[in-house]
DNA sequence: GATGAATGAGTGTTCATTCAT
DNA sequence: AATGAATGAACACTCATTCAT
């Protein structure tokens, strides 16, 4: 490893180290609340210090974002293709949910407290990306319902809020109750209740 | 009228005013980037009068709060038991948020963006009100299953989230993409593709 | 008596309440921290309507004074010629202290609180006439060195401070601790208490 | 001198820089009139960085009192027992006052005009540690009387209203007329004067 | 006279950002 | 890179004063 590697990868720890302490004082405090001063505290690091890894508190907020969206493009993007069927497919988008809540509960936390709701956060960059989720999950579904595996009658976007929507209660009781996730076990236990719910209905089977 | 009647009512109207115009202010802004310059601007009256009807930003902020549950306690406590069936039941809540939605867009707004996900404004107190309608739902849902009418073998808890999360993601989608609503018609077409999908599932009938 | 005299009156004494409640305001809570409503308050009136009786809070707080001086400066030009001897002088400087703090507390307790030494308060106005207590009192007891019932060795000035200062020390550790005085019995007992250690010094008599 | 002390001594002349700042602002225009603003200019320093060293404007107005009660705290339990007869104690007394005025004017000036009346500025604690003065002088005067070198006929408290009055008159005169002092033997002349008058009184010897 | 709503200048405090070392 | 002192714009809140009724 060259000096210069080694330079490099050590500015990315830092980097990282910043990037884990804003998440969890954003977390604890929100957005607003949080300021530059804890977060360094929190990274054991000196105040000025985080101007010069993060230029300014928006851009250090921008790199949670990018972390997030990054990885739910990922998943749009890449993540889906693979499987053959609307339960697969669906199942992968809740499971990526759940998992990424197991790995990383501070940014997905954030995620769901600071930036997918909050008006002074959302800025229209970040809700077109916010709509590229609604618009995947709409395609597949639609593509389904050509394929006659999922019902034609529904408008296919009143169906993705139905699945999104379920997905994302789940995960903001999780987080404003600090319910921590534990195991694939328990994950396919709540997908599976959810998909269940979303494919069949909550209508007992007559007979 | 006497004139003291008279006096109370034109107190009534005049807070009446700034509410509305801190529901814009806060809708456009978010909580923190609004000033109380905005408001006093966009109520009509000058600065120091936001403080003879409210004693704080925050005081301003929580009738904002306490208008908004004390409309869904309502809800909860008196207008659910009217109703027999669980269809009706999940169809009146429905209905509500849609009907507060079309009646104060600015109002449910603001719910969705500033209180009922942020972390900073989301204090104990208020989080037990938003929970108590997840916990009226699920009882509404578990009765259900006692009478038969709600498939038993997935919990009532999940099967709540799926259905407010729907409802959730409807509004919120409304809400951040300024999407008006207009009229009986349209709401009861919004509601009943969610009831119908939660109900019946998205699986097309077979045969 | 005429309307107009009733009139007068009537403005004289709701002034006067208006005054009161000033004085016991200020004592309470300081020059500062009074609020005019606190004032209309105690005095049982409406906010606006102080502005009838006194200008302007300064307007208010100048009455005070005013009334504090006049009442020295009557002391001052008409209260101590008829004495003779500088006892007699002197004891009535005393007693008129003592004599106004049983009387008017109020008012006393905020001469020394609020006037006497508060740079804030004490305008160049006001200091003159606070300075012409002390000078009356060293002419006084100037001219008693120059009869002889005076030491002459020590500056009259130096003399008018021990005076003044047992006097003010007195009625200022009463008036912080907020000890009423009643009768003349008392009040003659400290006067003379000052008086004796002033004219015949600390000392015990030698034999 | 390690960095680390480097660091903290800069720091304490800052501070007290600022310290010094508000002292003469304050004594210039009274406590409620000097403006944060106003302090920092005097210091040549920055707005906020006022707030660095002292978190509030009555933070720092603590800290002259401190200074202030600390002096005289120092005075009255160390000060004086080293000396044997009561007019050497009570000259120590005279003698502080009028040092700490040579030395320091404007806390000095302050301590008089700011803390030691003023009903908005003289909490409940620092009465008591105004008290602790009286107290003090009193406790020596009693002493003396049960000696035989103070006449046992008058309260030791009035005792103590004449003596410290007249050191207070004396300050207080010099503070608001912003008379200067100057050397020793002034100091001594003032201080003769007050305890000639406090042991011998102001009657001429007679014969 | 009497009321109290209305006005807005003034100020303490916070905190993101910059900068000298 | 690292530190933390220094800066100053921004903003909530107060309250004396005015004014319409």
């Amino acid at each position: 490893m060259t000096p210069r590697e080694e330079n490099h990868e050590a500015r990315q720890e830092k980097q990282a180290a910043i990037f884990d302490a804003a998440c969890r004082v954003i977390r604890e405090k929100g957005f607003h609340q949080a300021r530059m001063a804890d977060i360094a505290r929190e990274a054991g690091i000196s105040y000025g210090l985080v101007y010069h890894y993060f230029g300014s508190k928006s851009e250090l907020f921008d790199a949670l974002v990018e972390e997030w969206f990054s990885a739910v493009e990922i998943l749009l993007d890449r993540g889906l293709d693979r499987f053959e069927t609307i339960e697969e497919k669906l199942g992968a988008v809740a499971d990526f949910f759940l998992d990424q809540y197991e790995k990383r509960p501070d940014l997905v936390h954030v995620s769901i407290t600071e930036f997918s709701r909050s008006t002074g956060n959302l800025t229209p960059d970040r809700l077109v990306r916010f709509k590229r989720l609604l618009s995947k999950v709409e395609e597949v579904i639609r593509q389904a319902q050509d394929q006659g595996s999922i019902r034609p009658d529904i408008k296919a976007r009143y169906q993705t809020y139905v699945f999104l929507g379920a997905v994302d209660s789940l995960l903001s009781t999780m987080v404003l109750e600090n319910q921590p996730l534990k195991g694939q076990a328990q994950r396919q236990r709540l997908a599976q209740a959810i998909l269940t719910i979303f494919f069949d209905g909550a209508r007992p089977k007559s007979g």
